[in-house]
DNA sequence: ATAGGGTTAG
């Protein structure tokens, strides 16, 4: 049974946490967690105060890292280790803890873990503060977050040019490329920004596909008496295919060959990608033939580029055959690989071969990551293969993978799709469920940014 | 955890 009919039941008492379900060889950390989703406040004081258990940075880690999704859970879990007689918190505990509350937009917990590894003289640390602002630029607050930054140095942790071009990535990634530019201009002088600030700006200007902007930039970085790299020119050629300019791509990168600029392995695997797909898949593969000639070996992630292309532009048949020479190569294929392939197998409506490789996977010591169960989840719905799906979220929900809201997402929607009331039922449990893990908050958030619910609905 | 290349999908 799936997780969602074993909450209908009364819970298992603590003298016994896997009477229902005795975990199987999971690793320490992933068993550990599910005993903290299934356990109640009393019960987690008395598994975690357990003195027979020896708790080190390494294994909060882990956990607080399997309880990613259930944040609620994880703070639960991180204050009552707290109050534990002998275990003290590491730095990179409190970091994880910020990062959930920040993610929970529990500002006030946040702020409250800050303090106390301050007192605690643990820190906080520029991967703190940097864990922070990315949790408020991604909450639609730039503002606030450029404050923090401002104000770091009051927390005990002056700013120095890392964490400049840190705040300054934070804000381009979140496409805030106009609110880090302003920054830039304000302090460059005072923190003496360098080739990799003018890069992360280019690549700001490029991920909102202002390509000219970009290529403004590099002119203000070479006034400046600052050499661009070949990052810099990688930032700049996959800005012009990720814009379309298809064209202006290939026509930069031949002038990065005419002027004898070293290409690396990264700029041939934009270049397989970009290529591929925009559809030019036989120029995708002349690139990727083509390279180890010019002295340079495809890495996983050129593989990965190929593969993805074939499956989606080609067919997934020739995505095997590439699959299966990497493999005979010698390359190790990693979860991205796989994923990819899956995706490919379950689009062409190959689903007993996508769970295979799935099983594959497992075989070959590369664990399915909560985005493989998705996919498979997801083409499963589609299919109208309800129990299939369930059948697949079950074998996640015993530990080794937690659900997202993704998975939710899928699930619930598809069941409501076939409107049989049984399904409707078991819909309603994992609604309670999700509600249960701290979903709820971003579920209302994604549903108002769809105008879906109307406003006064509250949970 | 200072920058560039691969992951779902409407």
């Amino acid at each position: 049974m799936y997780s969602v009919l074993r909450r209908a039941s009364p819970k298992p008492s603590f003298s016994i946490p896997w009477n229902h379900s005795p975990p199987p060889q999971l690793p320490q950390d992933a068993a550990l967690a599910s005993l903290i989703l299934e356990s109640d406040r009393e019960g987690l004081t008395r598994i975690l105060h357990d003195p027979n258990i020896h708790w080190t940075s390494d294994s909060v880690n882990k956990t607080l890292k399997r309880l990613w999704n259930h944040g609620p859970k994880a703070l639960q879990f991180f204050n009552t280790l707290d109050r534990h007689p002998t275990y003290t918190h590491s730095s990179s505990s409190y970091d994880h803890a910020i990062d959930i509350a920040g993610r929970l937009r529990d500002y006030k917990a946040l702020w409250a873990f800050v303090s106390r590894m301050r007192s605690r003289r643990v820190g906080p640390g520029p991967r703190t503060f940097a864990i922070i602002t990315e949790r408020y630029v991604a909450a639609g607050k730039p503002d606030r977050a450029v404050k923090v930054f401002l104000s770091m140095h009051e927390h005990g942790c002056p700013q120095d040019l890392n964490s400049f071009n840190t705040i300054l990535d934070v804000l381009c990634k979140a496409k805030r490329v106009e609110k880090a530019y302003n920054l830039f201009k304000v302090f460059r002088g005072r923190f003496r920004a360098d080739c990799v600030s003018y890069n992360i700006l280019a690549n700001g200007w490029c991920l909102i596909k202002r390509t000219p902007r970009a290529l403004e930039l590099l002119g203000e970085m070479v006034e400046r008496g600052i050499d661009p790299s070949l990052t810099t020119y990688n930032i700049l050629l996959k800005g012009y295919l990720r814009a379309g300019q298809v064209k202006e791509a290939w026509e930069f990168f031949l002038q990065m060959k005419k002027r004898k600029c070293e290409i690396d392995v990264i700029t041939y695997t934009t270049l397989v990608h970009g290529f591929g797909v925009v559809g030019e898949i036989k120029k995708a593969r002349k690139i990727f033939d083509g390279m180890v000639g010019e002295g340079v070996l495809p890495s996983v992630a050129t593989y990965n580029a190929l593969i993805q292309v074939l499956c989606k532009k080609d067919c997934v048949e020739n995505a095997v055959v590439v699959f299966e020479e990497m493999v005979s190569k010698g390359y190790v294929p990693n979860v991205t690989t796989y994923n990819v392939l899956v995706r490919g197998l379950c689009h062409a409506g190959n689903m007993d071969r996508a769970m295979e490789l799935m099983e594959r996977m497992k075989d070959d010591e590369c664990e399915p990551n909560v985005q493989t169960y998705n996919v498979v989840i997801r083409y499963f719905c589609d299919a109208g293969e309800i129990d299939k799906a369930l059948n697949v979220f079950e074998k996640m929900g015993r530990g080794d993978c937690l659900p997202n809201l993704d998975t939710y997402n899928v699930l619930i929607s598809a069941m409501f799709v076939r409107k049989k009331p049984e399904d409707l039922l078991v819909a309603g449990k994992l609604l309670i469920e999700m509600v249960d893990r701290g979903f709820a908050k971003e579920i209302l958030r994604s549903q108002s940014r769809c105008g879906r619910l109307p406003r006064q609905v509250k949970l």
